[in-house]
Parts: structure tokens; C-alpha cells; sequence
DNA sequence: CCAAGGTACTTCGCTATCTAAGTATTCGGC
DNA sequence: GCCGAATACTTAGATAGCGAAGTACCTTGG
């Protein structure tokens, strides 16, 4: 198999990496996961601009919609969610719910807090980026066999069970 | 195996993805990848603030450590690995300039051009900030056995292969 | 050898996001 | 039942990064 980003990364690596004590293997794993999430990243940039989202916004609206409760949450669960602080979500909101995508209803038995609601318009354009933000991850899927993708899926099940340990 | 938050999420999405045609196993996959690294990603800022580097500054020195010509490179160079425009790169370059981690050399054969280098004391930096990240990485990595740390690296490299190609 | 176009970097104005402080509301112990 | 602490969200000010325009320099074709 021809060689990629990593192989020469580490190739050229391998020799400074011995006085820091560095594992090849692992440097490897992670460089291309780092790489994959990177692809992914630009992909679906590329794929939500199709219908006119910008990365932030689709970010946002997928975080409300893939929940429990979907299309319904509370500003604070949103940021926690998409990993910004309620301030950055606060400016978020007001540009999602300027262009019509979800509303603020104001909570009757709390009246510190606040609904997000996703609109009619916010799903429709969720769901069409959705779409085409697939095709592209089949699209690098297709590179491994049906045998393969639940190898991969496995193994990276334990890596991220591990992480969300750490997390707490 | 314990449930991780991917499980969960395949498992309350797979009924509305059935109109998406969204294959579960490729969703759980590239779900999980982007898990992995947004958790890396945490986890390097924690690591290089330790040493006193933020995110973008450690990124950069980096970029400009692990090149074919360590140490040594060109603004715009630096901008394409690290994923910023070049605008992007004269700021950070500006306040690792300041802080005394990289110095910018004008070029004698092409007066246009500006040769970034890095500094004793910004390599310094760099290592220290390294090593601590490498142990956060080498944390993760414990979770799988090296027979398995091997063939998610093989799979995963028919992914990024795959990705290069697509990028081009 | 000069003009037109390309390249390398920087400056400028704008936006998204951050931290910290502010406002409004609810909770909890005395 | 009241007052201090906690909670939910917003506002304010600062910063990193973007796109586009600007500056300086090089290259190339006639």
C-alpha cells in the first residue's frame, strides 16, 4: 500500500522522537485520526455550504436535533453539547433564530431559562445538509470492506470508552 | 462493553436515519473518530498550557518543528500545514515573535520572501510541551493491546489514503 | 529591457468566540 | 419568610482568524 501523510511524517520523525520517549505506533494512530477528523471537518464544511449553512450554524442546529429530546433544548445543554460557552451560544442563537432556523420560547416554571426550538425552515435545511454531509462520509467508507468498518468501529470503541472515562 | 455516547447516539437515531439512508456502522465510525480527536484535541490545549503555549502558538512551533528542514520554514508553508490563511500566519507569527520563539529572517535571493526560524528557547518550549502531550496520548493508547494499536493503524491508513486522494 | 502579471507577505475591517461581569430568577438554610 | 448563594442567560470587551485589498518584489514574453 502506497504510502501517506503519516508514513512520512513518522519516517522522518522516528529518530527524534527516541530522547522523547515516543512510541511510532501510537504517534501513528493518533496523527491519523487527527488527519481523518481533520478530512471530515472540511468535508462537511464544503457539504453544509451547499445549502447555505455555515459550519457553526449546522454544528448547532445538529446538536439540537440529535438529543434526547430532539429539536427542543435549553441554551447551556446546546453549548455543552457543540463545546462552546453559553456566551458563544448566545451569539449563535441570535444569528440561527434571525434567519428563522429556531426560536427562543421563554420557560413558564423557570424564568431564568429559555427553550430553543427548532423551526419547520431549520429542519428542512438540517435535513439537506444532512444528506449531503453523508454522501461524503460514505464516500471515504467505501475504502474499507463491510469486515473492516466493524473491525475499525471496534477498535475505536475502546479508545473512545477510555477517553469518556477520562473525561469523568 | 460498556455503552460509550456513540452507541447512544446510533441507537436513538437509527430509525430517522432510515429515510436519510444513513448506514449505521459508517456514522458510528466516522462519529467516533471525530470523538477521539475532539478529546486529543482537549487534551494537547490542557497539556500545552502546562508549559505555557496556547493552542495556536504550540501548533505552529510544531508545524515548523516537524517539517523536512526543522526549525526552518516560510510563512506561507507554515499557513498550508497548519490550516490558516496566510493573514492567520502573520499574526500568530507576530506574537511568537514577541515572546521570543521564532525570529523572521528576510531572504537574500528573494526579497519578497521571509525565513521563519525557531529559537533555542521556542524549541525548548516545543519539547517540553511535547513530552507532556505524549503521555496524555500514550494514556489513550493503553486502552488497546499492541496487536490491536496495529491493525487500527492499518485500517485507519486505508482511510487517510483514501481522504489524500480526495483532497488531491 | 520594460510592462503585465504573478508571488509573498502584511494590513484592514469584520466575525465568531472567549472570559468576566451584569441581570434576573430560584433555591436553601436559618 | 427572608437573605445569601447558586443558576441561567445576556452583555461587554478582548482576541484569533478570515477574506480582500495593499505593498513590494520577481518573472516572463515581446
Amino acid at each position: 500500500m502506497a504510502e501517506d501523510w503519516t508514513d512520512r511524517h513518522v519516517a522522518r520523525w522516528k529518530d527524534h522522537w527516541l530522547d522523547l520517549g515516543f512510541d511510532e505506533e501510537v504517534e501513528a494512530v493518533f496523527t491519523r485520526v487527527t488527519r481523518v477528523a481533520r478530512y471530515l471537518r472540511v468535508a462537511k464544511t464544503a457539504a453544509v455550504a451547499e445549502v447555505g449553512l455555515s459550519d457553526f450554524e449546522y454544528d448547532t442546529l445538529h446538536a439540537l436535533m440529535i438529543r434526547d429530546t430532539p429539536g427542543s433544548a435549553s441554551p447551556t445543554e446546546l453549548a455543552q453539547e457543540v463545546g462552546v460557552t453559553g456566551a458563544g451560544m448566545t451569539g449563535r442563537l441570535d444569528g440561527l433564530e434571525k434567519a428563522g432556523w429556531v426560536r427562543r420560547i421563554p420557560s413558564v416554571d423557570d424564568r431564568r431559562r429559555v427553550i430553543v426550538e427548532v423551526t419547520r425552515s431549520g429542519m428542512e435545511i438540517w435535513k439537506r445538509a444532512m444528506e449531503i454531509r453523508g454522501h461524503a462520509e460514505d464516500d471515504l467508507a467505501e475504502a474499507l470492506t463491510d469486515r473492516e468498518l466493524a473491525t475499525l468501529n471496534r477498535l475505536l470503541k475502546k479508545v473512545t470508552v477510555r477517553s469518556e472515562e477520562r473525561e469523568g
